[in-house]
DNA sequence: TGCTCCAAGCAATACGTATTAGCCACTCTA
DNA sequence: TAGAGTGGCTAATACGTATTGCTTGGAGCA
């Protein structure tokens, strides 16, 4: 067991200087109001601590406190494991770096069981109130879990814009997908582009579906959708040509690249003929042939900023729980004014 | 004061149950000798604990000697901090696998402060026994830290070898630097090589010793070593083929790849006319020119094994607590027979 | 003398949990 | 019917520290 046999406390200091426990107590923590030590006493005190190289118990210390400086890191998805270890890298460096900061360990909650290749936090024995609050990584967040953990008012942040949970607000730190995906078609139209297409899931994550919904605000509520519904890239780079598309905006890297080299292999060039613009940062590692047209995540910034709003929280001080931050636009080589005919 | 909203207690779940508070800590300990609960009021507790999603304070019960399936992993080099973030990775993806199937959460003691550009576990508010043991990691960990460690009977594993602390052993998961490095040697002398020359510091870390001591086990007592006392590349070459050596084994990649531009840079040909053995994965990025010859680190299996040993040791069932892991050699291009003149 | 006031220090308590020692209501034995 | 068990639970305590009041003895004042 950890406890040395021999571990001095406050107890000990006290009886080799002949004072009690609670003088040993003040004369540690100095405090000015309780300057009612004797000169002689608080340095006789100091002399025996000094001698025995006497240390307070910081558990000891933190019992009396109500927080125990332990912030929880909940990830949907496997951290280390390689397939999106690229992707969560910066939001935990955001996150180790705010969490240094403001004194606080980082526990992971490797213990969660993987249940059809998703964690889950509610499980028989959830340590979650082990930490004082929790950061909650992944690009889906079973609703049931968010609603839960909301209804039992358990401080929590999300990395990543959610959806309300039975109505009520979910606490998070995302991106704005919505504006950087609507800027990015923008951008295209002011090079002379009039038809648009989208390649993206949708409504499957919260992440999808802003990029989607910013999609649709600025190249038109009809503008093309192609989703899971086709496969193949093949069939999507048609469906793309048939719209009379000249700009295919892509929700994931990976079908970017598989997008291009459909085209590449049907002889068309790119940019010249079609314009590709990438939505973010590869949630998968792909090793990309070109430099994508796009914008990136805030990712970094976004693991900070989720723990300061949870240390807020915490404190009570946090008066807006939602935070959006911006996206920065890359500017690529995927993207060029349309064909003319 | 701040106060966690909502933070339970076994107060509460024994009100919320009926029944007392020692009845609450019985049921969740499920002591098979002092389980004199009535099925149906055990029922009752553990039904109010999973609705409420209750989990002891680890403080509290850290108090009182016990276990609360926390490890914690202290990392003397920052992780996240892209510096060396790709050489913890591997390690880190090991313990976090071993972790979970040990049902552990993993504990990052990100409060401990960075002093002089090294963490410190023993500060102020050292908060180490809120974990039940744990890993530690950095290429050189103060010996300082380490005999305290040992003094206090603190429950900890070293992932890479290290020297005993004050005449005590230290608990470690290494590699076996000294063999793979004497394997490489006599690789070499296998194709004809006679002279060797090695670089790298040497003394400053284990990790650099062990492989300083293969060198000179199977190269000979005399052989060159060249650390940083001559530190331009340039004259290190010089030096190196001044002693008429052929091959070299190099200690960091990055001193490699430095190695290898001088030669080029002078018209030699590696490894026709210089052979350059690099003994390790990289700690630091580099974009390494060449596929080196030499070995790889099992770091992700270090990683396993420490949190394995850390484990047995807190049941008390290890036995040996060092372990040295083989390096698998790497094929490469850097190693041929040498000139003939 | 009788009173207040103050400095100096201590006893008691709280934090949340685990453990020990019992208490109470039964049932079984003789 | 007394005595001994026994099952089922709880009160009390301990861990090490910080804090809240309380107890002293003595000085100051009328």
């Amino acid at each position: 067991m950890p406890q040395a046999p021999g571990r001095l406390t406050q107890r000990d200091i006290a009886r080799l200087a002949g004072v009690s426990q609670t003088t040993v107590s003040l004369v540690l923590n100095n405090r000015p109001d309780a300057a009612r030590i004797a000169p002689e006493t608080r340095e006789r005190v100091l002399r025996v601590i000094r001698e025995t190289g006497y240390a307070a118990d910081p558990l000891a210390r933190r019992m009396l406190q109500q927080l125990n400086q332990i912030l929880g890191v909940f990830t949907y998805e496997p951290v280390f494991p390689s397939t999106s270890a690229d992707f969560y890298y910066p939001f935990l460096r955001g996150i180790e770096e705010s969490a240094e900061l403001s004194g606080c360990d980082l526990l992971l909650f490797t213990s969660a069981p993987v249940q059809d290749g998703i964690r889950r936090i509610f499980h028989e024995n959830n340590r979650l109130r082990v930490a004082d609050g929790c950061v909650l990584l992944g690009r889906a967040i079973p609703s049931a879990e968010l609603s839960r953990l909301v209804t039992e008012d358990y401080p929590f942040v999300c990395v990543g814009r959610r959806d309300d949970a039975d109505g009520l607000p979910v606490p998070y730190v995302g991106a704005d997908y919505v504006a950087a995906t609507a800027e990015q078609v923008d951008r295209a139209r002011a090079l002379g582009h009039e038809r648009f297409a989208f390649v993206g899931p949708g409504a499957v994550a919260e992440s999808s579906a802003d990029r989607l919904e910013g999609f649709r605000r600025a190249a038109g509520e009809d503008a093309l959708q192609v989703g899971v519904e086709l496969p193949d890239p093949v069939d999507r780079l048609e469906r793309i040509l048939a719209a009379g598309a000249t700009a295919v905006l892509v929700d994931f890297l990976s079908d970017a690249v598989e997008l291009t080299e459909a085209a590449r292999s049907r002889g068309l060039r790119i940019p010249d003929d079609l314009s590709v613009i990438a939505l973010g940062d590869p949630t998968t590692p792909v090793d990309a042939p070109l430099d994508y047209t796009g914008f990136t995540i805030p990712r970094q910034e976004m693991g900070r900023q989720a723990v300061d709003l949870l240390t807020e929280m915490l404190h009570g001080q946090a008066t807006v729980t939602q935070r959006l931050l911006a996206c920065r636009p890359v500017e690529g080589e995927t993207l060029a004014p349309p064909p003319r005919h």
